[in-house]
DNA sequence: TCTGGGGTCCTAGGACCC
DNA sequence: TCTGGGGTCCTAGGACCC
């Protein structure tokens, strides 16, 4: 007869409690255990709540004026993406010193190789798992919640199964009772329309999918069924990004705050868009050959166009250039216009042997440096401590009713 | 009192080629 | 003529995630 180890694959999902929430009630003790909700750039939705908000009815995506009808004894928060990001780093900085094997899966999640990791430390997934989360509590004063398992699904299924600030541990012989608790639309993967799909077929919950028939699997999710089902039973398909991988897009976007139809207005947006889009590619050393700039109508159809660029770049002025062409082209008069945006794509690394011997000119490297100095003082000082001209406008219409665009304005 | 911002992957269908 | 099968590349759009 053969064994079957509990443990052929062991697999860590860390995920923190209500992050955003959790990072500001961290720096500020004078909220404790008063409800928090951190709230979108414009103000305009709920991003992330505490559990206490939560707990008054306040849901993620949540209009603000529909929060603070239900709840105005809530403190609400402008978000502070800069310092979530410190705190994040802090937190996978302490995983790593349990296992140097993660996956870096969002500002608040991870994954991790906990193969050998037992006997290195001489203590149970379950200890392992405690140690970290109140490692994290002492060091940076959030909670979070971690599940163990043989595949990253199941791992990720097991930390949301007794958060916030819990461990569960799901050994091989424990995944059927496990599964057979969670109903379909907890498994990643399966959203709103695959749950509705599921329920045609009376799967409900997630053991009924693992053990679905595979052809059936196959015709109602494809390949990402099969996958699942492979994952679900405890077989590890879905190995974890260790290493950094390039990213297929960058992309800077938003809702101009309100509607307007000056064109003006909506190319001062735009190149603010391309500053922080370009500022992002120099920060990561990233070029792009491509991109896509697009406009929000009032009733939320984008049109977009693309720009290819005659090679790989990052430089502001090229940026610029290829943005003010589609804007052209894509701006009509009379139109009333919500937002707006910029996505780089067919993205490769600077430096790469594909950029081409005389791809980075004196001039691009020029700009480059200009705009490390600014990203550097605008992480020192602020976001807006240094932008273009052409973004005069955004955010001081009142105090500044005149603008001037240079790099945006086409007469 | 409608509705953020940043991503990924998959699929279907058209264009084009041999 | 009423008849192909593959292959690739590209794009738009759907679905999902944090």
């Amino acid at each position: 007869m053969k064994m079957v180890s509990d443990w052929p694959n062991a697999i860590a999902h860390v995920d923190c409690d209500a992050f955003y929430a959790s990072c500001e009630a961290a720096r500020r003790p004078d909220l404790k255990g008063r409800p928090i909700c951190v709230l979108s750039s414009q103000n305009a939705i709920v991003v992330a709540k505490s559990y206490a908000a939560k707990a008054l009815g306040i849901t993620t995506g949540m209009p603000v004026w529909e929060a603070k009808k239900l709840a105005p004894q809530v403190v609400y928060l402008a978000a502070d993406f800069r310092y979530y990001g410190q705190v994040s780093n802090k937190v996978f900085s302490i995983l790593r010193r349990y296992s140097p094997d993660i996956e870096i899966y969002s500002i608040d999640e991870a994954f991790m190789d906990m193969n050998g990791i037992r006997l290195l430390w001489r203590k149970s997934f379950q200890q392992l798992a405690d140690d970290m989360r109140l490692t994290i509590f002492r060091e940076t004063g959030i909670t979070a919640s971690v599940g163990v398992s043989n595949t990253r699904t199941l791992a990720k299924l097991a930390s949301e199964a007794n958060k916030p600030n819990g461990t569960m541990i799901v050994p091989g012989k424990r995944i059927d009772s496990f599964l057979s608790e969670l109903p379909v639309a907890a498994i990643p993967g399966i959203g709103r329309n695959r749950t509705a799909l599921l329920q045609k077929f009376k799967i409900h919950t997630a053991l009924q999918l693992a053990q679905l028939e595979g052809g059936l699997m196959h015709r109602l999710l494809g390949r990402h069924g099969m996958l699942l089902k492979h994952e679900l039973s405890g077989v590890s398909v879905l190995p974890l990004q260790l290493k950094p991988v390039l990213p297929k897009s960058v992309a800077r976007t938003a809702s101009i705050g309100g509607v307007s139809a000056d064109r003006q207005i909506i190319a001062a947006h735009l190149s603010y868009h391309t500053m922080r889009l370009v500022s992002e590619l120099v920060a990561k050393q990233l070029l792009s050959r491509r991109l896509h700039v697009f406009l929000t109508l009032a009733s939320f159809e984008r049109q977009g166009t693309h720009m290819q660029l005659d090679f790989a770049s990052n430089s502001l002025k090229r940026m610029t250039a290829a943005v003010k062409a589609g804007f052209l082209k894509l701006f009509r008069a009379g139109q009333i216009y919500r937002g707006c945006g910029v996505v780089a794509t067919d993205i490769s690394r600077e430096g790469s042997i594909t950029d081409g011997l005389f791809a980075f000119s004196r001039e691009d490297s020029r700009q480059n440096s200009l705009m490390l100095t600014v990203n550097h003082i605008n992480k020192k000082y602020g976001d807006r401590s240094i932008s273009l001209a052409s973004m005069q406008g955004i955010k001081q219409k009142r105090s500044h009713p005149r603008f001037r665009y240079p790099l945006f304005i086409a007469r």
